[in-house]
DNA sequence: TTCTTGATACGAACACTGTTCGTTACGAAC
DNA sequence: GTTCGTAACGAACAGTGTTCGTATCAAGAA
């Protein structure tokens, strides 16, 4: 997609600057920098290293360059994020609309933004907090919006479920990032060693909760830990379905 | 509620200090720290300046002393943030429990914490990355879960009522503050000036848009910029609790 | 070909941030 | 009256986003 990844490195071996250049720099060699190159290291080290490890200076670093030449190509960090963020969002696929299918179609595309986002973990994090500007919000809010109102859903409410829809889509992810980051801050390894250690933790602190106080909270602690992140997600996202279901005329 | 914002003041003038003693500071007056008082600061900075200007630096100033007393009280800057957090929480008012009437109960509920959230606008910023471990956490918690189970629905499914209930909340008052944020960074004085502002500005851009592309957004623009935030959220609120609903026993 | 111009790269610096270290000074217990 | 744990705190460290001024290049103009 991106063709900006060329004269990295040159087969030639580089002269020797002879020394009666009076050049101060040994070999000031110019890298191509260029936003999208920029953006997919951005995304890289968000990968690799979390949304904390994911610096002005840590992307120039990883560039060989300092953080004051990517402002070259990009405002600010804020931007920098937006940009990363919209690149994930290309990586959704969407299918042919077919409103008599909408609901399936809906849960689909909400499964599928679940897969990205939870693959790119800690994006959502810096995502919350943008108005859906990018090339591929629009192009997924399109998608949305169009199968709602092909549907049969007045726009101004359809306007709503998709508004709605969206938030419970990164709300949720963020939710997963957050936990994400603890398990990159820990010394756990695989996420289920994690999830027990957390599970088992949290246990234990209720059950040591006043039962006067919080009866329902006590007697219940396995239930209220029972699910994990993807049962939570499905459910919330069929209790909405569900919702929007009645209101389809 | 905290008795901590005593001998502020003592009544005794302090004696002059004798010139032949060697300390070097003139009146090195302690002052009488405390986590409530710390913790009441940085919600009185927040709500006043946001949470960008939330540091430990602004805090420390605020209580005249330096960052580094504040450690003795407060872990780091995540706890006093959490700690903060459940401060708002606490704020929040709770009804007896009344099975029968358990959707209005449930509304009501998620209509007072988002006034809550609301009010103390970048809160919200601070608390989608929260285990609820608090004690204003939990006592909201037990409410909302005792209220379902006592209603009929088995502890199971009311565990997963509750968390994507709680998502709900604190994903759309975060995204509330976002825009709080915002307001605050632009020259706006008025939130209805900044609304109409931030309106206008997305349908200009909408309306760029190429049509063959988002006929449904470009077309649309009014319809998706039409409703304000509190509308959006009773909506999204009305589609969770008819899902709940159509589940309830 | 030489000169000019405009954009890009980038070193250095600024004003911040959260946090830690080592020292000081106090209130209370012995 | 002395001791002692602990709260307060000055200074510093390592890191952040961002800006300024300068150096360097590719390409267009004379």
């Amino acid at each position: 997609m991106s063709s900006t990844v060329f004269a990295m490195g040159s087969k030639e071996e580089a002269v020797p600057v002879p020394p009666w250049r009076k050049s101060r720099k040994p070999a000031p060699i110019r890298r191509q920098l260029s936003q999208d190159l920029i953006v997919e290291t951005g995304l890289r080290v968000l990968d690799a290293e979390g949304l904390d490890a994911l610096s002005m200076r840590r992307v120039a670093q990883e560039l060989d360059t300092g953080p004051a030449s990517l402002y070259a190509h990009v405002a600010n960090k804020e931007e920098l994020l937006e940009l990363v963020y919209d690149r994930v969002l290309g990586e959704i696929r969407l299918p042919e609309r077919d409103p008599g299918r909408w609901k399936d179609q809906l849960r689909a595309y909400a499964l599928e933004v679940y897969r990205v986002l939870n693959k790119h973990a800690d994006v959502a994090r810096a995502a919350l907090a943008n108005i859906p500007t990018g090339e591929n919000s629009l192009r997924t809010g399109e998608f949305v919006y169009g199968l709602m109102v092909e549907a049969g859903m007045p726009p101004r409410e359809a306007a709503l479920c998709l508004d709605r829809l969206s938030l419970y889509l990164i709300g949720d992810a963020y939710e997963g990032s957050v936990h994400i980051s603890r398990l990159r801050a820990s010394d756990m390894s695989t996420p289920e060693e994690y999830f027990t250690a957390f599970a088992t933790q949290i246990a234990d602190y209720y059950r040591a909760l006043p039962r006067d106080r919080f009866p329902y909270l006590v007697e219940h602690i396995d239930d209220l830990i029972a699910a994990d992140g993807e049962e939570r997600f499905r459910y919330g996202l069929e209790l909405l379905l569900d919702g929007i279901e009645s209101r389809m005329p």
